[in-house]
DNA sequence: TCCCTGTATTGACAAATCTAAATGCAGGAC
DNA sequence: GTCCTGCATTTAGATTTGTCAATACAGGGA
């Protein structure tokens, strides 16, 4: 007798998952994260020098790692005089636990 | 005059975030997302066929992204016969909530 | 104006990641 | 035992990512 098939076959979700691949992925960086939550922790903006100064990473290095914080929209940034001051986007958080709320939400027309 | 500094110097957080980083990088991928929104939704397990089925990827790519988020321990797999069958960690959504909220928490000792 | 400081960008390189072809392995059918 | 099927691993190549040196740019001081 022939093989039966393993199980009912399980739906596999359809949603595109990329825009919240692509926002993970933009803190799935230890030193982005740290960058995130001394913003966060601060509540309120932070020169690029604190994060130069403390960080074990060489200024374009830092600035690398902010582009690509900036470019989520998950900072936004500030130029008075000589010194950038970045801020976290408000919707930070929330944008973050949509993402993982996409992966996580149950089945949907029941 | 000298130029005097930016700003009260922030305080860049000290705590250590590879954990968190390993953990969302594991998921900071469009099909490993599917994958895992597929064992959400389907609150079972999943059989590795329905995953080669139905995504656009050959086999040991499939096994490869399964393979991530086993090591990551958001999975768990279990073969019976000739097939492997996945299933959601049970704190997998817990763990990957702890993981923003390390972030995202606010200054600690007020 | 010229200089100096802070930040961003460019370019180059190493390491990590994604993908697939080839192969290996486990388990059922025969 | 021999096949065959489903999944894992190995290997290799292409792309992406993290890092730094060098350079460019912006803005204030003299």
């Amino acid at each position: 007798m022939s093989m039966q098939r393993c199980c009912p076959p399980a739906k596999v979700v359809e949603t595109d998952f990329e825009p919240a691949a692509a926002l993970l992925k933009a803190i799935a960086d230890p030193y982005r994260l740290t960058m995130l939550a001394t913003l966060a922790s601060a509540e309120d903006e932070v020169c690029v020098c604190d994060f130069t100064d403390a960080l074990p990473l060489n200024q374009p290095t830092v600035s690398h790692h902010l582009r690509i914080l900036r470019e989520a929209l998950l900072v936004t940034s500030d130029r008075r005089g000589t010194w950038v001051y970045y801020r976290l986007a408000t919707d930070a958080r929330a944008r973050l636990n949509d993402a993982l709320a996409l992966a996580f939400r149950k089945k949907v027309h029941a």
